[in-house]
DNA sequence: TAGATTGTTAATCGATTAACAATC
DNA sequence: TAGATTGTTAATCGATTAACAATC
């Protein structure tokens, strides 16, 4: 049966650091990569390193490593992005500008085609060089346009109605930044962002050295 | 020994959103809530909120659930969120403006004192009533206020040296939202956010689902 | 050669899931 | 009572970590 789980998977979500690197490192005219390069950018333990590379199915040459495009292609191959991505951004306050402005998303394959809003002082400008719609047209401008996915910046209290609507507009995938629970059908697929899970994992952190003060200094890597 | 793992719990992850619903509860005068309510909220099955109480120590009522006070506390109180935190902002662009204006920080304790860029255009102007300051002059205020965490939003070619900077005037937490893996000294913590995780997670169940596209329609929870 | 690196297998650990008991 | 809910224990699963073999 087919399998849906996938949930956060920590691996998925450390490839595109490894991506960006290895675009770095090409631009620097560097054709073979090691996993003990990687884990050193990264700071992250060598082996999980080398366990997330084999898991893209890639083979290396012992010694020097891997072949920098051909990694690159695994890993994308690996997350889906060999072909590019449309997706529509809807909210264009702060938020959503600094998604416009992730000079990444190009060499990720995500291609944002489209942006609304619902306030006058934004409809008609451009951000980024892309003109802001009004959220109102949504319904037309998808006849001729139809993205893959939507980014949703609006407001906490906007951002059921905005689901709801693209949802009727055949929108199956969603990127959520607004901090809320969307509730969808079971077809529709949420990626949710809670920028407060990284301040609790801070602070966590933060709670565990306070206690720890009378001990050791830090348990570091080796 | 003092175990400094910690690394990127879910259960941790999650917290914040529970919190966030029982503060609306709250606010509609409610008293009690179940993990059958939370679950429904949060999309997620009921045992993974259960356990998740759980790990914070609270006792419920069987059949009536937990006080939504009580459960904040207990919340807060696992994630170190009893006292306040204070925080520097670097850098006002698109994406420092958005944390600025993000609401719920104030009932998490994180208290942004104070704003820094390097545009000659930002510094003196106002961004959700807190003045930008010149980042030349962050030593200088250090000594009158010194955070206990830095929020870094400058663009990613900025980020190290300021980071550089910030950890000569004793800042141990980063809080880092430029697309690069910082390297600081073995005391200082940072944690990042990478954008782009969420979206190899969304991309992935994107790839899952066209495979499948002729299995049965979706495994959804029971 | 010696050493750096990949490849492979097994052990450990923690999160998720399942099952059922307790009880108001 | 029956049912909703918390509480508890065990099973499963997947990620991390460890150890070592292979090899250029």
């Amino acid at each position: 049966m087919g399998r849906m789980k996938i949930q956060n998977s920590p691996t998925i979500r450390r490839m595109p650091s490894y991506l960006h690197k290895l675009f770095n490192m090409r631009l620097e005219g560097k054709t073979h990569v090691s996993t003990t390069e990687l884990a050193k950018y990264m700071n992250i333990e060598l082996i999980v390193v080398r366990k997330d590379i084999a898991l893209t199915g890639i083979a290396g040459l012992r010694r020097v490593g891997y072949n920098i495009n051909d990694l690159i292609d695994y890993i994308k191959s690996y997350l889906g992005w060999t072909k590019t991505f449309s997706a529509c951004l809807i909210g264009a306050g702060a938020l959503g500008t600094a998604i416009l402005g992730y000079e990444d998303f190009v060499n990720y394959g995500l291609n944002i085609g489209s942006v609304f809003d619902c306030s006058d002082k934004k409809i008609g400008t451009s951000i980024h060089g892309r003109e802001v719609y009004d959220i109102e047209t949504i319904g037309q401008r998808f006849k001729h346009y139809h993205p893959d996915m939507a980014i949703i910046c609006v407001s906490n209290t906007a951002a059921q109605a905005v689901t709801d609507k693209i949802i009727q507009l055949g929108i199956h995938y969603i990127w959520n930044f607004a901090n809320v629970c969307l509730q969808v059908p079971p077809k529709v697929i949420v990626q949710r962002e809670v920028l407060a899970g990284g301040l609790a994992t801070l602070t966590v952190k933060m709670k565990h050295m306070d206690e720890h003060v009378e001990d050791k200094p830090i348990e570091t890597k080796k």
